[in-house]
DNA sequence: CATTTTATTGAAAATCATTTTCAATAATAA
DNA sequence: TTATTATTGAAAATGATTTTCAATAAAATG
């Protein structure tokens, strides 16, 4: 697991570090508040100002993702490596998906309108099993 | 053009009306802000609320679409027949795509997770033609 | 057509995730 | 060890969207 490498350009922190750690533990993509509540637990003088920045800081810094819901809130994926996302429209949930072997399509329209779509990080929208009834 | 058809389980208003007129002359997917500037024009009367209200009414009755952008505000299309929809990370933008006559993804782990992505409306993440440099 | 019912409207206030402000603190350079 | 300044935490600000509530007006009813 990826630890925050000392920088002349930043501050290793011990609020950033438990962040990162905390966020390392779970696969579920929580949310800012939910981040808050898993670092309360550590720190429980930790801010949630701080975890906002040290979110923002993370991802910038490439050592976890920011994934925009459909819904409101951002979730946070604690593995920054190239892996596909299922979004639930109903429950919100993300789900990660690794073995992305082969996504094909094949668009005229899209070649023509030189969009360039980042399939590293694909993102499918759609009804998880727990929703689908 | 789909016009909103009398129902007993709503009212046709002047408001509703003029909010369906103004979306479906454009394929810029406005923001609700947006399209109270476009109604604004033709009634100086219609409130930003009454706005954000029928385009969640519109939505449901299927004559619109809502996209949330990754960035922050919604955006509405006016077009709500199956297609594509090509989300900028720079600058925001939607634009359509119609002909996306095969989208093929190869995924076990897909599979096995019993999610149902929605390709009818797939979007795709990536930089628009203006935004590459 | 007149009347009644109640869905819809508009303005203002509320909400809620996120960002900004600013003085105090602490990581790291000197 | 001290100095520098990035970072923190609390509170206030922001901005999109939603809710409240009294007034209005679709459309059902007589």
């Amino acid at each position: 697991m990826k630890t925050l490498p000392k920088n002349r350009n930043y501050r290793v922190t011990p609020q950033r570090k438990i962040v990162l750690e905390e966020i390392q533990k779970v696969c579920t993509h929580p949310t800012a508040q939910e981040v808050f509540q898993m670092v309360q637990k550590v720190d429980p003088t930790i801010g949630l100002t701080t975890v906002y920045r040290s979110l923002d800081f993370l991802e910038k810094q490439n050592l976890i993702l920011k994934l925009q819901s459909k819904n409101k809130e951002a979730r946070y994926d604690g593995n920054p490596e190239k892996h596909c996302h299922l979004f639930c429209k109903k429950c919100g949930a993300v789900q990660d998906i690794f073995d992305v072997s082969d996504v094909k399509i094949t668009s005229n329209e899209l070649k023509k309108s030189g969009f360039t779509p980042e399939f590293d990080f694909l993102e499918l929208h759609g009804i998880c099993k727990n929703c689908i009834s």
